[in-house]
This record gives C-alpha cells, sequence and structure tokens, in this order.
RNA sequence: GUGGCCGUAGCUCAGCUGGUAGAGCACUGGAUUGUGGCUCCAGGUGUCGCGGGUUCGAACCCCGUCGGUCACCCCA
C-alpha cells in the first residue's frame, strides 16, 4: 500500500520549524498592535464572483490560479489573498457606518494554484493588513515605515523599499494608450510573451524580466508624467512624509502589481536573503480607493498589503528557538511511574515546563533525553527514594544531585528557574540569535 | 501551462559511463548491573522512485512514467 502524500505545493509545518513561524507571528501581532491594528478572521472560502470583481476578472490569479469549485448551486473559490474577504466582511457589516477609519490585520492561508517553486507555494501564508477611511497620504507612508520596522524586528538583510503611483482609472487609460502608442512600433523589439501582452496588459511589460523588454521599455513614457495635480500631490505628500521619516525607498517608474484594485500609492518591499532565490518580494501594497464602491459598497479609500510568511521566513535571519522543557521528572521502574505523574503536575501547577519520562528505561538513557530536552532539572524517582518518601533532584547545569524531600524539591526547581530566567530575561539580545 | 536539474538508509550524500551498495549525522544499546553532555565500541532484510528495454550481469546505459526541486509566466 503506497503511503499518502500531502497535496502537491501544500507543505507541513513540522514542530522543528514551527518555533520560527510563531516567532515571526508574535513579531507582528506586536507590530499591528502598537500601530492600533484590530484583528480580523475572515472565512478561507469565499464566492467565485468576490475575487472576480474585487482582483479583476483580466488578471492572472483569476484566470488561471483560483482553486474554485461548485458547491450544490454555489460557485465557490478558496482565497488567494486576503484583502478582498476583508473588504467584503468590511463592507457586510457596513463599518463604514460605525467608525471614521478602522485598522484591520490579519494572517492565514491563501490558496493559488500554480506551480510552485522555492517561497511560492499553492497553500501559503500571508499576513496582511487594511485601513479604510483613511484618503490620506499619511497613513501611505506609517504603513511603509511600519512595515521596513517589522522586517528590521526580523533582521531580514537587504530591505528595499520600491514605490510608485498608478493614479487613477483616467490616468491608467491614458497611461496605457500611451504605452501602446510608444510599443507598438518597437513591437519587434519585445519578446514573445510581450507582444502578447502588448494586446492584453501592456503595463505588465514594463516589469518583464527579459533583456529585450527592458531594453524597449527604458525610454518609455513614465506613469507620473501623466498623473493629475490630485494624483501628484498625494505622491509627492506620500515622499515627503518617507523623506521626513527618514524611510529608505526608491520610486521605481516601471513598478506595477498583478491586481487591478490599486490606485495611486503602490509599493513593493523586497529583501536579500540568498535563500529567497527568484521571489524577493517580500511584502506587496497599495492603495484601493475604488474597491469598495466597486463592490456595491460605499466610496470608502482604502489602502493595505500583505507580507508572504514563507518568504519572511527564508528571508529573515532570525536563527529558530530551540525546543526546551525546562525540567524532566525520571521515574525508575513501574512502582515510581503514578508518583512521577502527579509530581509532574505539581511542577507545572506553578509554571514549570516539565516532561515525565513516561516510557521509562534506564536512569541513563532517561538522563539522555533530559540533556536532549534542553531541561536543566532532572527529579529522579527510584525504588529507594520512593520508599524514604523523597526525590533526588539532579541539576545539570550546576552537576549537583541532592536527596530531599519533594515539597522541598520543588521550592529548590522553581527557585532556580526563576533566577535564571531572570538573568538571561536582563540580558541583551542573546548571542547566536542570528543565523550565520 | 513551459523548460532545466535531481530521485540510493529516517536525514545529507558517495558509489570510477556495467560486476550484485557505502559514509557521516540521527537513533538505540554497551563501556558505567541507578547517573547526561565528551570519547570509544556495537547495532542497517535499503522494492537504489516505478515500469519496460539492452546485457552473461544494471544503482550505473536506453525508453517511458511518477515524484521532487529550481527557474520562466505571475505573484506574497
Amino acid at each position: 500500500m503506497t503511503l499518502l502524500r500531502a497535496v502537491k505545493g501544500m507543505n507541513d509545518v513540522l514542530p522543528d520549524e514551527i518555533g520560527s513561524w510563531q516567532r515571526v507571528e508574535a513579531a507582528y501581532a506586536r507590530t499591528m498592535s502598537l500601530h492600533g491594528f484590530r484583528e480580523v478572521r475572515t472565512p478561507c472560502v469565499e464566492p467565485t464572483g468576490l475575487f472576480v470583481r474585487a482582483i479583476g476578472e483580466a488578471t492572472d490569479v483569476v484566470e488561471k490560479e483560483m482553486y474554485s469549485f461548485r458547491h450544490h448551486d454555489e460557485d465557490l473559490t478558496l482565497r488567494p489573498e486576503g484583502t478582498a474577504g476583508a473588504a467584503r466582511a468590511y463592507l457586510e457589516h457596513a463599518v463604514h457606518a460605525k467608525e471614521p477609519t478602522s485598522r484591520w490585520w490579519y494572517s492565514g492561508p491563501m490558496f493559488r494554484a500554480e506551480r510552485p517553486q522555492r517561497g511560492r507555494y499553492r497553500q501559503f501564508s500571508q499576513l496582511g493588513a487594511e485601513i479604510f477611511g483613511d484618503p490620506g497620504p499619511g497613513c501611505d507612508a506609517e504603513m511603509i515605515d511600519m512595515l521596513v520596522g517589522f522586517l528590521g524586528d526580523l533582521r531580514v538583510p537587504g530591505v528595499e523599499v520600491l514605490v510608485n503611483s498608478l493614479g487613477g482609472p483616467a490616468t491608467r487609460a491614458r497611461y496605457r494608450d500611451a504605452l501602446v502608442q510608444y510599443l507598438t512600433p518597437r513591437a519587434a523589439e519585445l519578446s514573445a510573451e510581450s507582444q502578447r501582452r502588448l494586446a492584453t496588459n501592456p503595463l505588465r511589460i514594463l516589469d518583464s524580466k527579459d533583456a529585450r523588454d527592458q531594453a524597449a521599455v527604458r525610454d518609455a513614457p513614465t506613469m507620473s508624467e501623466l498623473l493629475d495635480d490630485a494624483d501628484r500631490a498625494h505622491f509627492d505628500g506620500l515622499r515627503r512624509h518617507l523623506d521626513e521619516l527618514g524611510t529608505p525607498y526608491r520610486v521605481d517608474a516601471r513598478l506595477v502589481r498583478g491586481l487591478d484594485y490599486y490606485t495611486r500609492t503602490l509599493f513593493e518591499i523586497k529583501g536579500a536573503h540568498d535563500a529567497l532565490g527568484a521571489g524577493s518580494t517580500l511584502v506587496g501594497g497599495g492603495r484601493y480607493d475604488l474597491m469598495l464602491a466597486e463592490l456595491g459598497g460605499p466610496q470608502v479609500p482604502a489602502i493595505g498589503f500583505a507580507a508572504g510568511l514563507e518568504r519572511l521566513l527564508l528571508g529573515s535571519g532570525l536563527a529558530p528557538p530551540g525546543h526546551a522543557v525546562d525540567t524532566l521528572v525520571a521515574p525508575l521502574g513501574e512502582a515510581a511511574a503514578s508518583r512521577a505523574l502527579s509530581i509532574g503536575r505539581e511542577l507545572r501547577r506553578k509554571g514549570i515546563r516539565c516532561e515525565v519520562d513516561t516510557r521509562g528505561g534506564s536512569l541513563k538513557s532517561q538522563l539522555r533525553r533530559a540533556n536532549t530536552l534542553g531541561a536543566r532539572m532532572v527529579v529522579i524517582l527510584g525504588d529507594s527514594e520512593l520508599a524514604e518518601g523523597v526525590v533526588q533532584v539532579k541539576d545539570l547545569e550546576a552537576r549537583t544531585q541532592d536527596r530531599m524531600p519533594i515539597e522541598q524539591a520543588l521550592r529548590i526547581i522553581v527557585d532556580r528557574l526563576m533566577a535564571a530566567s531572570r538573568s538571561v530575561d536582563s540580558r541583551p539580545p542573546a548571542p547566536g540569535q542570528e543565523k550565520p
């Protein structure tokens, strides 16, 4: 019988790796809380129409990457991104009528039926956030600055912020025409892929990796030349804020994103860690002032971003925390087993992370286990200790061992571990936290 | 969807364009009949991914297939 495997592009996160995930998630929750964002949880499954309307019918995500299915009479889709669902929830609960601005964050699995490669999976996790109801460039700048700080917390090397402005739909239409007009006489110089895109999605030619396309596009008109006054003022405001914050960024006139809903501010943050491979984009985001109206709601301006958790893990310089238990209770023989369980319970009630070696085995093997668990203290309970109502308390670090009544043992273990954790906490960031 | 590379022990891999499969790590036990980390010793019946072909003989060569991975497209 052949073993069943996980679905292609959908991965297990085993306990050895989960510490890294939790570390990133905790840092993210902290950042969000410091900036006044509150968590929202929306379903993984939404009506297919939501994504078609929010993301855009002609996008790659909607055209070929969605996990869509028909269940009874409903067309449903596993969410490929988080913004559409958040926007739907915001409108469905009429949150705009209850508070002028809302700051929401989310994290969770997203699904895209693409060919997997490094940092890109069919089920992947995004950390995202949205600000609803704030039209100004101030919150755009705050969001970008916040993300730079967050990536700094994660020790991501080589953080690079790219910003651009797409203007509004009218600007984009004008720009699209200008670009097509510029490129059509040069069509022969473009890659085959881009010749096709010239008709379907000309903006995408701008960020093509093909050298021929890059050359053809080098002197093409840029979006910023066509921004209207209000768009320009917004973009200038964003840049001024970032300059004054001292947040490093680069204006990239060729920055384009694959989702249709963006207006005005657009940004992308890359990392430089070798492990990232081709997927160096860690965060992508932008403003979508028109999307809520297009979904049938009021005209509420909004901005949001999404960060790929798997990519943050690849791109971060943080070492995974080790698995550790403070104390191991080592019973020798059947008679001591029950007593060992109750000692374990007592220790845990005092907040001591503790494992009882229920497999039994030799004392040597139990001490080895204590060692691999990272336990500092071991409570040894053999027949002679049991008979006398005492235990042996072994301190693996101090290499001492004492025989004492259980009450005293509990006190000593608590004292030593608490003292140890205090001294650890007062130290500056521990060495060895960074990857080699 | 397209292309490159790779499938050998739990993991990382070696295996000379053909002669019947190895190392390190991990794990377990022992040296120490109830005392860890270091050291030493011992412990492997592995569909060599699968199917077919060539050959006296295939982990190795050929064809097919499945899986993985990296990259493209696109994206987080």
